[in-house]
DNA sequence: TCCTTAACTGTTTTT
DNA sequence: CAGTTAAGGA
């Protein structure tokens, strides 16, 4: 669709434009109603492109993700009747999550309790981690002003974490300025201080978090279940898997879809959807050549010519494979056969998951050429299968009687992250933070707690991503109820790259008397964290500023005067101090070259480059847009709106911002 | 049409 | 690094 267009896939790639869409519909904007934006290219090519899509998923009897929500809001919006019934059999309504509620499901909420206004809605806005998939943050902060005479409940005492969590908590999560505030308070006790540990880089982050879970478990004090690791990107899972495994320590890793996502699962849960909705494109041409059958490029090609001028499925295109022009003998018997195949399955339709799927695998030849195939990662596959069989046998035993594929079809689509989280068994738990909401565990590590990763470095300028960011690192802390560990490498493997990180900024808005900074154990030189560990004369907000000629101007100060520490320079002195203590003695060349490496942790920028309306970031404020620009040289001063705390004075050449990525 | 190899490229989170 | 695409040969 996308290619008939001639769209330029690189600038607009399929998933940029589903994501666009996706976004449109959330906010309830349909295919027919989409305005382009002047002067946004992908706007226009979105225009062009949603009411393809829409008319195709129409064509096919589908809907996406998205539909599930627009289609209900629009019935309710345009069908009084249907509204008022529905307002009627659903007198009472209650919402869980309300802080991840968007555009669509507002409208729905509000359409069901107009009649009958039984509404009740929990949720916390400082949980709110899903905007960049819809969620309106406004849905929940303006719930007074959407229903005037809501009764709210503040559900503020803790029953779940010491006070130390809680109160690194709280400080962190007071940053944000867009929330509702609240005064979190608990009857726990103080608990352990929480720890902040800076590694050398991931591998000994992994291995150091394996062995404490490894000891604990083996002392006796703890099981493999009280503990989870949580991390901002999958990616990130991969040496702890490792270390855990090394260790033997039993773990489980909880990635969503990542069963159904598999290529080989896909492919065969494909000929079920094709059985299940013979009108399913898709399905046609993710399954009429695989196994490979000898049917090419040209041959679908011919077959969606002629699909589209009789205004059929292909499935229906390819029954008539003998009268298609173009097409050889062989050619028409290979689609006949691959017909043949799609019959022969759907022939026992009406029988068990685990008979349906058995007889894709055989009649597809689907299992026989992965067996043939000498190749490694076909045997992994196969393996795959083999689960997937016991998967709609399991199905089978709680659905008896057969007839069930497009419910098993819709569970394959909608499982979600923690669908596969097994409570039952004694292992440690290893997640993203998205995946951890809603759960707790006695003991919590976070890792990898740098800029760019938490906060993401693609979170845009806008200071909502930066916030939201933000409360994923609270959802994090809040899910540990006895001991919290935050860690970040010095260096980390990136890409195959390995690289100099920088620790996050979320972690400079932590109360420091509730934590307690340590390094790998002697590898690493605790002078290094000396300028974090003494307290400040004053508290909180303003240590690193200070006043000259009536303005803030923030600055980094110099070796010898105590207070202000950024946290880039936080960086540069652990890194050096590393060198010092030849902690880095026992790596391996290619690692003691990177961290000697002369590359400043922070790229020093020329105040020249600074330039008047750029956007910059800054460590504690966020973004921020350069309003105007005094002096020259080192004395170069820079006026920045910081969208977090307005408008403030900065000297280039001390501080540490830098130009948005 | 298929298969192998080499080059390339892109990287968040997921109902 | 890993997953995908482009190119070229069978």
């Amino acid at each position: 669709m996308i290619e008939a267009r001639e769209i330029n896939t690189l600038n607009y790639s399929p998933d940029r434009l589903h994501e666009a869409i996706s976004a449109a519909k959330n906010k309830l904007i349909t295919a027919d109603k989409y305005e382009p934006r002047s002067g946004s290219m992908l706007s226009r090519v979105v225009a062009e492109v949603y009411p393809a899509y829409q008319a195709r998923l129409l064509a096919s009897s589908a809907v996406d993700f998205d539909d599930l929500l627009l289609h209900i809001a629009q019935l309710l919006y345009e069908h009084a009747e249907i509204r008022a019934e529905l307002d009627e059999r659903y007198r009472y309504v209650l919402v869980d999550e309300y802080q991840d509620t968007n555009r669509a499901q507002y409208v729905i909420l509000r359409a069901l309790s107009t009649d009958h206004s039984n509404l009740a809605v929990t949720g916390d806005p400082d949980q709110s981690i899903y905007g960049w998939r819809g969620a309106d943050l406004n849905n929940i902060l303006e719930f007074e002003r959407d229903y005037p005479s809501v009764n709210i409940v503040r559900l503020e005492r803790n029953y779940r974490s010491t006070k130390r969590i809680l109160r690194v908590a709280d400080e962190l999560i007071g940053h944000n300025l867009r929330r509702k505030k609240k005064e979190l308070w608990t009857e726990n006790g103080d608990g352990a201080p929480v720890r902040l540990i800076a590694y050398l880089d991931q591998d000994k982050e992994a291995a150091d978090i394996a062995e404490q879970i490894r000891e604990s478990v083996a002392a006796g004090r703890r099981t493999p279940s009280d503990f989870a690791v949580f991390y901002r990107v999958n990616a990130l899972s991969r040496s702890l898997e490792k270390a855990l495994r090394a260790a033997g320590v039993p773990y489980q890793m909880v990635r969503g879809q990542e069963f159904y996502a598999r290529k080989e699962i896909k492919d065969v849960l494909a000929y079920c959807q094709l059985i299940n909705n013979p009108r399913d494109d898709m399905a046609f041409e993710r399954t009429i050549n695989t196994p490979a059958r000898g049917i090419g490029r040209k041959t679908i090609e011919r077959l969606t010519e002629h699909a589209y001028r009789h205004g059929t499925p292909l499935l229906e295109a390819a029954r008539a494979s003998w009268e298609i022009e173009g097409f050889s003998k062989g050619t028409a018997a290979k689609v006949a056969a691959y017909v043949e195949i799609i019959d022969r399955i759907a022939a026992v339709v009406h029988g068990d998951l685990e008979e349906v799927i058995g007889t894709v695998l055989e009649a597809s030849g689907y299992r026989a050429s992965l067996a043939e195939s000498d190749d490694e990662q076909d045997q992994n596959r196969l393996a795959n299968i083999e689960e997937l069989l016991t998967d709609a046998r399991q199905f089978d035993e709680q659905n008896s009687g057969g007839g069930h594929l497009e419910e098993y079809l819709e569970r394959s689509w909608l499982v979600n992250e923690t669908d596969n989280w097994d409570t039952d068994t004694d292992k440690a738990t290893l997640m993203t933070l998205h995946a951890a909401k809603g759960l707790e565990f006695p003991v919590v590590f976070i890792v990898a707690v740098e800029d760019g990763v938490l906060p993401h470095e693609r979170v845009g300028q806008h200071p909502d991503e930066l916030e939201e960011e933000r409360r994923l690192a609270f959802v994090g802390i809040t899910r540990a109820k006895e001991e919290l560990q935050l860690s970040y490498a010095v260096t980390r493997d990136f890409r195959g790259v390995r690289r100099r990180t920088i620790p996050s900024s979320f972690l400079m808005e932590m109360p420091r008397g509730e934590m307690e900074m340590l390094g790998s154990g002697d590898s690493f030189d605790e002078a290094a964290f000396e300028p974090w560990d003494e307290p400040d004369d004053d508290e909180g907000d303003d240590s690193w500023d200070f006043q000259i000629d009536d303005e803030t101007v923030e600055s980094v100060s110099d070796s010898g005067s105590k207070p202000a520490m950024s946290i880039a320079a936080a960086s540069i002195t652990t890194a050096a101090a590393l060198e010092r203590s030849g902690a880095t003695a026992g790596l391996p060349n290619s690692a003691l070259n990177v961290v000697s490496e002369p590359e400043p942790a922070l790229p020093r920028v020329s105040p020249d480059a600074f330039k008047q309306g750029m956007t910059v970031t800054h460590p504690e404020y966020g973004p921020g847009k350069i309003v105007a620009l005094s002096g020259s040289g080192k004395g170069r001063r820079a006026t920045i709106q910081f969208a977090t705390v307005g408008e403030k004075k900065i000297i280039l050449t001390h501080s540490a911002v830098r130009p948005a990525r």
